[in-house]
RNA sequence: GGAGAGAUGGUCGAGUGGUUUAAGGCGCCGGUCUUGAAAACCGGAGAGGUGCAAGCCUCCGGGGGUUCGAAUCCCUCUCUCUCCGCCA
């Protein structure tokens, strides 16, 4: 959420990102209504000072044994007054609330402009492009072969991109997590969380998802509950409505499934593990003063990129244009894998610093060097997403012969195990 | 699922309709004293909104009600704790 005062001192900068972002608000009926609030405040606590002043007065009058009735009758007329106030100002901050809610975050200065994703300029890459003396195979070949995985009986159980594991497959996923976990933990300095799965609808506010992306999540109505769409959700909100007392930054670490709909984009990507409405992924999360969270960002990128290059997996790292920054976040890296056999690079990780936006919206607060209450800058970033990291793997590491072969870094994680076999 | 108890500032905790302008303790910050510290003593300090400012308004778990006036009385919801039942 973008403070009403810098909507209000900034009209013009706040108008000119929205265009940049192609995001279609009405900043001009924010703006509107904030007017009318304040005019309702100024008139109705006017009143509410008398009152407050004349009804001490009545404690007086029947202390000295005085009659208070006539007075009373004109502060009752007085409270009618107050109510009507009270109840405009509680539409007209509904209305304002709502509208802010709708209203994405600034892109930071550094952030590109552009007009798709066309235009995300190339930031880095890391290795180089594996060459094959043999077609390489697809990593639902590899899968299907090798028995990793079953995505048939996974669409049995609950529909397709749900996908079910089997055997060194199912210990695949399991190895990654716990090799993600022990190096974030271990070598970065994060702090591991076992956060909730599901979470209310204020959690739900606080990181962006609700109220404008309810499609592209699951819920469970009777209790009023959503299956996470990212750890990001429960480990961020976890100091909402706070004033931390503790050291910043706050790093966190945390593996979770994560349930996406993915409303919207049927039919592509659809092939193998590509795009599924269920996933794990190893998140991580920070919570930094507004003075290092920029360098705070730089670090958390490249906490992600470590866990490719301990596996000699190429990738290369974009910037996200205007055009194709998330909603909530003022800058984004996008950190994508090469894949032979799609003959493309594959997203496994989005490092998003979403500056005071997410803090203000959730409400998590710490104390500056004033010693005054100030919002938190939170970042988060995959640290990383497993399918498209499993596709890779197979896809890089397969040999002639249908083999593959396991990464070293993971092999401690697998018992030992250096080749995925028939 | 049933029964009961509770929710007050950073924390503990007092407060049954009008000197509550939320006492007091602990913790925190500043000062006096001290070579320095501790102790003692003195002082300071909540959050949000509005306003150029002085100030004013709101906030005692959330919401609603009674009243001239609510932390206090009534209704309702949420959460926590205790006991019982069921259960991995």
């Amino acid at each position: 959420m973008l403070d009403i005062r810098f909507i209000r001192e900034n009209t013009e900068a706040v108008k000119t990102a929205m265009k940049n972002r192609k995001a279609e608000v009405d900043i001009d009926a924010v703006i509107a209504l904030d007017n009318r609030r304040r005019e309702i405040v100024a008139e109705a606590e006017e009143l509410k000072a008398e009152r407050n002043r004349i009804s001490k007065n009545i404690g007086q009058m029947i202390k000295e044994g005085k009659n208070p009735e006539e007075v009373k009758t004109q502060v009752r007329e007085m409270g009618d007054k107050i109510s009507a106030f009270d109840e405009e100002q509680r539409e007209v901050e509904a209305k304002l609330k709502d509208g802010l809610l709708y209203i994405p975050n600034m892109p930071s200065a550094t952030t590109p402009v552009g007009q798709s994703e066309a235009d995300n300029p190339i930031v880095r890459s890391w290795g180089e492009k594996k060459r094959f003396d043999f077609e390489p195979k697809p990593h639902w070949d590899l899968g299907a072969e090798l028995g990793l995985f079953d995505l048939e009986r996974g669409a049995k159980l609950s529909g397709s991109g749900f996908p079910l594991f089997i055997g060194k497959g199912a210990k695949l996923e399991r190895a990654l997590i716990q090799f993600m976990l022990d190096l974030h933990t271990e070598e970065h300095g994060y702090t591991e969380i076992a956060p909730p799965f599901m979470c209310n609808a204020q959690t739900m506010t606080g990181t962006g998802q609700l109220p404008k992306f309810a499609e592209d999540m699951y819920c469970v109505p009777l209790d009023g509950l959503y299956p996470i769409p990212t750890a990001e959700v429960p480990v961020t909100n976890m100091y909402a409505q706070e004033i931390l007392d503790r050291e910043l930054p706050i790093l966190h670490t945390a593996y979770t499934p994560c349930f996406r709909r993915e409303a919207g984009s049927a039919g592509k990507d659809t092939r193998g593990l590509l795009r599924v409405h269920q996933f794990d992924k190893v998140e991580l999360v920070k919570f930094t003063t507004p003075e290092t969270s920029e360098a705070e960002h730089e670090k958390l990128t490249a906490d992600a990129e470590k866990v490719l290059q301990k596996l000699g997996l190429h990738y290369r790292v974009i910037e996200l244009c205007t055009a194709d920054l998330g909603f909530s976040a003022s800058k984004c890296y996008d950190i994508e894998l090469w894949a032979p056999a799609q003959d493309k690079w594959l997203e496994v990780s989005s490092c998003s610093n979403f500056k005071d936006y997410q803090a203000r919206r959730a409400n998590i607060r710490y104390r500056n060097e004033e010693g005054k209450p100030a919002f938190v800058h939170t970042l988060n970033g995959s640290g990383v997403a497993l399918p498209r990291l499993v596709i890779a793997i197979m896809e890089n590491n397969q040999n002639a012969d249908g083999s593959i072969d396991i990464p070293e870094a993971l092999q401690p994680y697998m018992g030992g195990l250096q080749k995925l076999e028939k």
